[in-house]
DNA sequence: TAACTGGGTTCCAGATCGGAACGAATATGG
DNA sequence: CCATATTCGTTCCGATCTGGAACCCAGTTA
């Protein structure tokens, strides 16, 4: 199969993936969570070249995730803003930096600190259930198919994603 | 840049994305929560080459994500199993798969649910404050300098980290 | 002895990427 | 009026990465 096909598979990881997956677009958007908006600021802090990033931010554009502003015409001008689409996808940027804060430190401590105003503390993000408020650990959540999984005449393909075993226990 | 160059920044995500960044890298740890854990199983639920199916799960190995372990020997036989360090990524994913379904559904519902054993319920994983459990939304969130950022003489491209403005609000 | 299974590796054409140069529209300085 | 700068791109080309298919190898079954 190729990469540009996946956003066809019956899985939402996939079809975010088909979004955000690519080399640099997550890096644009961490980026854009801190305040970035200009092409050239973009540029500059990446260090991607200017024919990847018009690419990127155009697909990000197409894909509704960001939106062109004007904020200056004659020259008319134009900045890169979240939409609320983009917006949605914090919890992934923030699980990221966790991650990388946890596991890929260097020995120097986490490079940002995340205050949250409404309470005034340092905060670690932490994903929990809607329903109880615990954190939600992978052996204790149990995947099961959703409506678009029930039809009965699916591709043969994604007939895979049907048989779902449990999670695993780690090892190591 | 070069994106193999990306984990020297100073940046907890691009650190994260040098290890999952990768086309199907995230797909092939997915199908690693749901329960995948022999190559060629991986291989046709993914429709990815073998030979790239190789290289990323060696280097998933290599860095600490999956082990290999030995099911059988004479012939010997192996499979990839998440450590701690790779069941770490469950937010990630689950963040992922959540804006998925939220913004990328095509009218047929979530191929997904997951249900909390511990609470009885279907959850909507949710990230929130590890100080006060509200869920964490962007504006409310100040990033600061942690001590990797603190030291007074980085290197220069790392030097954009630090005029962090503040975040945005969404336009469209 | 032939075919099969699990788990890879080799090879090559075509797609994607990085770097550097080029372009276009307006503003600024002299 | 001319040269230079700013902002946001696009074009071109050689290097790298990817996908598809074929090949390999150790045991196992028939």
């Amino acid at each position: 199969m190729r990469w540009d096909d996946i956003d066809k598979q019956i899985c939402s990881v996939a079809r975010a993936l088909s979004v955000v997956g690519e080399r640099w677009t997550m890096l644009i958007l961490r980026d854009a969570f801190l305040g970035t908006r200009r092409f050239d600021q973009f540029q500059s802090n990446l260090g991607i070249t200017r024919h990847r990033l018009s690419e990127r931010l155009g697909k990000l554009v197409d894909q509704g995730v960001l939106v062109k502003v004007p904020y200056h015409d004659r020259p008319l001008r134009h900045e890169y803003r979240l939409t609320r689409k983009g917006l949605g996808l914090y919890p992934v940027l923030m699980s990221l930096a966790r991650w990388g804060d946890e596991w890929m430190d260097k020995g120097e401590g986490a490079p940002l600190e995340y205050i949250h105003q409404s309470c005034g503390h340092m905060t670690r993000p932490t994903l929990t259930c809607s329903e109880c408020a615990e954190p939600l650990r992978p052996e204790e959540v149990r995947p099961r198919l959703g409506p678009a999984l029930q039809d009965p005449n699916l591709p043969p393909q994604q007939a895979s994603l049907k048989k779902i075993p449990s999670l695993l226990k780690p090892v190591g």
